[in-house]
DNA sequence: GCGGTAGCCG
DNA sequence: CGGCTACCGC
């Protein structure tokens, strides 16, 4: 069972290239965040002409997140709570073979301080409180997305220059402790030590060509998904590629 | 001697079209209209490098013409004379082989009546002014352009539809016949007889896979070219190609 | 830099 | 519909 996250940075914009990829990487589920596009303007058809099942949480212009499933898709919920006031498209969760999955686009919080970042703080204390809750059924469950968070400095090309932003503020990095401490396991970091490998290099400076990257798109386990875990890796073949995302995609296998 | 014009509606936007069907159809002249862009922005270099002589009256946004040679380009006026306060980058002349060639962009005049027809009709009566000094030299002479004209109903899909349009409008089509009558031979009509053979289709409401077009590109040669005609017609090709202007080239081969 | 939006234009 | 101008977000 492999199940993949991706920030496709417009879906319709990354058609081909999605599409491309799910012919070669052959997941089972992906997760997709910032869609950009509202429910009827998701390519829903070319999915499933492909074979896709399709769940969606779009929103104009901005955010936005899918699930696409090889499997049936079900119990579909497409809000965070906590916040009825909040508008944005980021949190959709579904059952797929077993498993609950979510695929989530978390603030990004900048400018920090400010109003976004308190919003991005409020946003991971509701996600904080719905992990609980989800681990508390006791079932597999994988948090999967573009979490908007490097936990540490070995996930920063230039942690100094980095520190005050709102991917690596000691608050936000805190709150992702504290989610990760309700025991999830972050996969890609369980498997692999080394520092420097990156999900996500700026579209801008060059930061592709020049290495610059960061690891913000995670999936974390819960025990009862850790358990199965047998490997996880970042693809970046599709960073390289013509009209790429900024994002690269992230993928698990469970046994 | 090939002479071609083409409407590319931005040279930018355009580039590789443009580039592919200069190398395919190997004019020696190749007038360029709607090309959108400042003179800083016009990519000189890449013509250059592939050959080209460049000669550019540009500006920012809107309208612009251009002129493309393998030989040497002399003598370049990029005003049409007639109205100091006329901004609009439309007109540009100059010496090629022997040959004084124009690449023009007669405005469109939409909606007639009013401002902008006003406009028209008076950009078309500098033009003739122009033409007769111009033929008054006596030399080969090549008026190319997109006239935003068709000079009958054989010229139009739908002339009912179109009457009241200021590209076929009786005022337009007058001037146009004065024009013409001034001693200039008008390539395509002189050579192919048939109705229905059109330079333009609309991008909107699929005018290109219904063949719904205008002929509103021409070729209008002084005596001592047409006396060297020996070829001309319109080239569909690149209108289907992806990523098209909504206009075609058309080309005059002169012996 | 590269997505999205809106309005202007032909 | 597909260029342009702008602005917004990351």
């Amino acid at each position: 069972m492999r199940i993949a996250t991706w920030n496709v940075n417009s879906v319709n914009a990354r058609l081909t290239n999605v599409m491309e990829w799910l012919a070669d990487a052959k997941p089972d589920v992906l997760g997709l965040q910032e869609i950009k596009c509202p429910d009827d303007k998701f390519p829903r058809l070319e999915f499933e002409a492909a074979g896709w099942r399709v769940a969606v949480h779009g929103q104009k212009s901005y955010n936005g997140v899918a699930i696409l499933a090889r499997h049936p898709i079900d119990n579909v919920v497409t809000e965070l709570a906590g916040d009825p006031a909040d508008e944005q498209a980021r949190w959709i969760e579904a059952d797929i073979a077993g498993i609950r999955v979510v695929s989530l686009y978390l603030p990004n919080g900048n400018p920090a301080p400010g109003e976004k970042f308190t919003y991005k703080l409020g946003w991971m204390r509701r996600m904080i409180d719905r992990a609980q809750e989800l681990l508390a059924e006791g079932r597999p469950l994988v948090l999967a997305g573009d979490y908007n968070i490097c936990p540490t400095a070995a996930d920063v090309y230039d942690p100094e220059g980095w520190k005050a932003d709102a991917l690596c503020r000691p608050e936000s990095r805190a709150l992702y402790r504290e989610l990760c401490h309700l025991g999830l396991t972050e996969a890609f970091r369980a498997l692999h030590p080394e520092p420097g490998r990156y999900s996500f290099w700026d579209y801008q400076g060059g930061a592709w060509p020049r290495g610059e990257g960061l690891r913000i798109d995670h999936l974390l386990l819960s025990p009862q998904a850790a358990d199965r875990l047998v490997a996880c890796d970042i693809d970046k073949a599709p960073r390289g590629k013509d009209k790429a995302s900024d994002h690269t995609p992230v993928w698990v296998e469970l046994a």
